[in-house]
DNA sequence: CTGATCGTGTAGAACGGTATACGTAGAACG
DNA sequence: CGTTCTACGTATACCGTTCTACACGATCAG
């Protein structure tokens, strides 16, 4: 039995009696809504602090807004949904929205089960961060509840919002410094997912693609698909790095990959970046460390979550069309890509 | 306005309907109530089924259960909580609960207001990871909403659940690690909080201090307390390791301070281990990685989240007296503390 | 002076479930 | 054969809000 207590819960009519005043006032006062005279608000305030009155969620989802969004994650390890998740949380420090944190693991069933299980409880938004679903899906969901998502490119859709970098000029910016720096045979690895054009790799993968091919380096494109996971990502690397052609240089799609190809290099007795460069994307604190010195892409997560998080609300508040921002990536460079010795 | 399209969705009633049964009658197929046939169930589940009928929290969380678990995280970026929340994941697949994550940035007015959010959204259980209260209020909070909490050292206490590991172990095996290798400098970093009994990094300092007056080191022990920030930690590390008489080895009580430390090593072009071991906790994914190869206390995060999920689940069905789990730690040995030259 | 308008507050029906109390039929029992 | 029990279903009060409809007094325009 869980014990709800209900012994001596403070409602809204406990505080409407302690001010000598109905139910509907004091419902008003909490919503904020039209038709209370200032005395009678102050009045129900001074109950509402003396009594400790706080508003039942469940309640409040019966009939209307429950002020909480819905944000979720494809996992917890990566640290740059950390930054996105700061600038959420930055926009939403003056309002009364909470967020309640759901983690998919990167698979589109639990991804779908966790969107159920947020309108089940009645969330008011839904900020969706990279996820996996193709862009139908994506825009099912959002007639059900209105959303707003973050690395995921359907700047078509007017049902939904979205907040980008564009990953296209930055992938081209990294085969640019790369290819200045003296290397010209730039492997890029990839996410091994369905080529979906939404996906922010397949985005990369075509800035790093067009950029080869501006520079003239064509005949060396080669794009490695590896999974998400610690082992998978090693063995794909490590077998790139024992071919009889090694490539000069590493594009990561984003930073943990490149962390890994860090270590791999390393085990094979390669230096970087004298053997072999690497250069990664987000940008995550692991980068700044001496013993990575990491190249990356800085794509502002903490201004993509802020303007996610904005967007969301306006649409709640009631705009229809879709609204798309969209951040210039800025390469950060490091030790991981010195120029060449040649 | 929020578009709650009141027009058409499948509620209780819907189903009752469908199926020619009373509300009453789904109500206990959902819940699994006593008092129905085979027959009933079959047929309410069929129509659920056909009609996609999902319960609304809300109206649930009115008078039942939420089967929504809240969990209360002090930061998102340390990636050892990603393996507490794998095992609390793993302890709920075969349940209908589900969880809501929270993230209280290590501040303990942030955790007190997603404590409060939490039992406001008729959460039934709470599992807090590593909180920042003193134990009285801990203890005051569970009375409020059951609790499991890991990372806490509250054993005597009935009104909640612990799932933690042998801190004062894992630290005291380290420093005997350390020694026998030859170290005798050996500075702890800890965390600067107010030193309350509960929190595992004075549990670690206890261990520390105790297994260096074991090994006749009383003189060496050196606690260095650094904020939680990256650039605080540096700092730290940086005066420490400039100072005249620079440590032998260091003992971090997190990865990611030892990750830090490596750095900051690094910068100050010192060798590790050759002119400085260091050793962290966690033995997070990043130990792994070439580049660190640090030697950490493996705490088994994943048994830690499955246990307090089991636990708080327990309690949440009845149990009354205080349960404990513990776990041995163990020290898995990396390059970053190999032997000292002498 | 009359009716309309405005500002403020109240009453009470939802909302979608849960849980209690109760009805009923058939079986078991003495 | 009457009584009690058991198994299964139903009727309905209730949970804590929101929100629509409306009441009421004061002010204002004509």
């Amino acid at each position: 039995m869980a014990p709800t207590s209900k012994t001596n819960r403070v409602t809204i009519k406990t505080v409407a009696a302690d001010a000598g005043v109905s139910v509907a006032a004091v419902s008003k006062v909490l919503r904020d809504a039209y038709g209370v005279s200032d005395a009678l608000r102050a009045r129900v305030q001074a109950s509402m602090e003396k009594l400790n009155y706080r508003p039942h969620a469940g309640a409040r989802a019966m009939r209307g807004r429950t002020y909480t969004l819905g944000i979720l994650l494809p996992d917890m390890r990566n640290p740059f949904f950390a930054d996105i998740l700061a600038g959420v949380n930055e926009a939403l420090e003056r309002t009364q929205y909470q967020t309640m944190i759901g983690v998919s693991r990167s698979a589109e069933t639990i991804e779908m089960s966790l969107i159920d299980s947020m309108i089940d409880r009645q969330m008011d938004g839904l900020i969706m961060i990279g996820p996996r679903m193709p862009p139908e899906t994506a825009e099912a969901v959002s007639t059900r509840i209105p959303t707003a998502v973050v690395g995921y490119h359907v700047p078509q859709l007017a049902t939904l919002d979205t907040a980008n970098n564009d990953d296209v000029a930055g992938a081209a910016q990294v085969v640019r410094h790369l290819a200045t720096n003296g290397y010209r045979r730039i492997t890029m690895v990839t996410l091994a997912v369905p080529t979906k054009n939404v996906v922010v790799t397949v985005q990369r993968e075509r800035g790093y693609r067009e950029a080869m091919k501006e520079r003239g380096l064509a005949q060396h494109i080669n794009i490695v698909p590896a999974d998400q996971t610690a082992r998978e990502v090693q063995t794909a690397v490590r077998h790139l790095l024992e071919s009889r052609h090694r490539p000069e240089a590493l594009f990561c799609w984003t930073d943990m990959v490149a962390l890994h190809a860090l270590s791999v290099a390393k085990d094979l007795g390669l230096s970087v970046p004298g053997d072999l460069a690497i250069v990664g994307y987000d940008n995550t604190i692991y980068c700044d460390l001496a013993q990575n010195s990491l190249t990356s892409v800085d794509q502002s997560g903490q201004v993509l979550g802020l303007q996610a998080a904005r967007l969301l609300i306006e649409r709640i508040d009631g705009r229809q069309q879709g609204d798309h921002f969209v951040v210039s990536p800025r390469l950060v460079v490091r030790g991981s890509s010195r120029p060449r010795p040649s």
